[in-house]
DNA sequence: GATGAATGAGAATTCATTCAT
DNA sequence: TATGAATGAATTCTCATTCAT
């Protein structure tokens, strides 16, 4: 993804422009955090920017094309999770490993919540270039995690689809738990986490139980069956 | 849920005033399939109702209210669900009534595809009515849900965290499914249910087989293991 | 001042018609009270009433109509005041006459306040059937009023001019008293009073001095000049 | 009274924005001459500022907030009443004095008509900002005026109710004076100020006569008594 | 005597967008 | 690099008003 170097006027932009467009950028997203998307303005965006919508549109052609920018930018933030799949999957680490890349795909939520889900509004609309940008990101991850689940359980039928409903479950999770932040809610993430795990555990051949690590937030104990 | 009796302007609504009513309705739910919802607007939708912009807001607030109207209507048709919830699922016939749930669930999301997208949509950006009625719905359904996993594998730690997993990979799942509409996508979705009935009866202990029963639609039958 | 018989239909009104109208009137009144005029809509008031827009038009052409026989109405009322004036005014009960008249006309107000002010708003916008009634009612009121000031003090020089000036004064004052009504302001409205009394006492020569009756409300003694 | 700087856009507006404000205000106050408030139109009056609505939404939040800026400029015009109150007062000079003061007076009110009749209009029906107005800017006005009686006459029980009283009747009069102007309504101008001097002279111990000074539109000149 | 139902007409209002500076 | 100023073009929205029942 080639840096953006000149603004809409073509001009070469400076520090200050590089500022100002981010300013806008940031300002956009942290909006979006309390209030609705299809109510949001370019004078209202501008405003909260301290520029005048004049300047909006030296930078971006609408809001849909600031929030792809943010898209874009959340969408190299993938690293993490990468991380995880490079590492090797073994019987004896999988329980280890599937919490890892199930909690990492959380804090990629929590830090990128808003642009994500913009990003699956629009997609789910049938929104082109969000939809595209989401395969491109999402295709070769679920690849490969297809591939570790094949690797752990060969008996699978659907190594690649089990992925695919997997991410399902993980990312529809992720998109709703922040509503209505309460201490329960939150604690149910954790629970809600460890069924999870434990779905993906059981049809990997549950090789090994997996005791939460971090087993302070309330999750009850576990009798091994 | 009591029938709203009254339009906006407090008179009550004859034969006449509810098919106006229920025409609006319909008219709104068949452009979201084509348009965006934030493009969506009142003129348009009146134009397409044959009413007059006035007359709409003789029923309705705004588009919003429209579609909150639509939810609310989608979500008394959850009775096929309940009508499997209610029957026994045994060892025996688990893999049959797990299949039959998934289906069903899709049928119904087929049916009200532009509600529920809608109804989530709004809940996801913190719309209140639109949240509280989804927690609503689906809180019965799936604590029954939960206690069906319970019963059939009585080790598992959290049944109704489970079921809640299990539904978010189903509506995300759903909700998906529908973009590009094409031959392959069509395949992919018998195949991503086939994934998603394998991960759940492996947490339920797995006790039977499942082949898919409509085999007719292209999913590849797979002699077990 | 005929009475009212027949709807804007041309049917004959009879005692339900009869009290519909009537509360279309009471309520229109009742609105003003708390609202502005430029903002009150039929549709409201219809409602207010507990009928139909529909009927609201069986019975008046506007809003403005609904006023305007309401001013009619109140026209009618002026008896207390012209009792008054045909009693005998001498130099020795003139301090009490005029008081009584400007403790009356302010009853007046208090009991019209509503169809007085509108009279006057659209009086003094020029609105002619307003400035009609307006004068119709005030002329030989005032008339009169300037004869008793001639006659108490003969060497005046524009008896009925006085007269309109002091009725000037009243009507003013009694436009604005209720504004914010608070304890304060309604002690002070005795104040005013008594200075408008003294006033006029003195250019009627000041016969006899005119110690307010009611004296509890907070006047203060009065030295004798 | 801080100078407005800034448009309802949030923009600083420079000698172009505020001549275009400027000319909206003028507009609608010589509108209203001739046309009744409550049917004035933010559309008309764009129109005739020469501006399109939408320009006028970037001055203006609706017409009562012309109109209330119209009012607040207007308020800064007392300086005429106040030169003459902070003159001397005194047995010699005060039907001179008196008579300059409701003629500065009328001509403040020919001057502003328009403004002051609104103000008084919304402060009569509640209207929170112009009732706060009114008071504000005659409050001091009438505290002085009320000193000046209360030194010319020491004996006044009442002298700053008085000249509350007097106020009442000079703007009553100064309000109605124009409708349908006529030269049978001028001359009786002229006549109900002479009247109205003719009582606050009385009051004040009426120490010398008052001849009108610029005795030529036919004011009947009458030697005392 | 009353009122559902619908609407024409126009007014309010919003907003993205342009352009000269 | 930024922004006052202005507006076109919708869109929303309101309301008085009509008419058949």
């Amino acid at each position: 993804m080639e840096q953006v170097t000149r603004n809409l006027h073509g001009q070469k932009m400076g520090r200050k422009g590089r500022a100002t467009r981010k300013r806008i950028m940031d300002v956009t997203l942290s909006m979006l955090e309390h209030r609705s998307y299809k109510d949001l303005t370019v004078s209202e965006v501008a405003a909260e920017a301290g520029v005048s919508s004049s300047t909006f549109y030296v930078y971006f052609k609408d809001i849909e094309d600031v929030l792809f920018a943010c898209v874009q930018e959340a969408a190299l933030d993938l690293d993490p999770l990468w991380a995880i799949l490079k590492e090797e999957w073994t019987a004896e680490n999988a329980a280890h490993q599937v919490r890892r890349f199930v909690e990492t795909y959380n804090e990629l939520w929590d830090k990128h919540r808003v642009e994500l889900r913009v990003r699956n509004l629009e997609a789910d609309q049938g929104n082109l270039r969000f939809l595209n940008i989401r395969v491109e990101t999402t295709r070769d991850l679920l690849q490969a995690l297809g591939k570790k689940f094949a690797q752990l359980n060969p008996s699978l039928r659907h190594p690649h689809q089990l992925a695919i409903v997997v991410h399902a479950a993980m990312s529809s999770l992720a998109a709703q738990h922040d509503i209505g932040i309460t201490a329960a809610t939150r604690q149910s993430r954790h629970k809600l986490n460890d069924a999870l795990i434990e779905l993906i555990l059981a049809v990997l051949g549950n090789p090994h139980s997996s005791a939460p690590e971090g087993a302070a937030e309330g999750s009850e104990r576990q009798p091994r069956q």
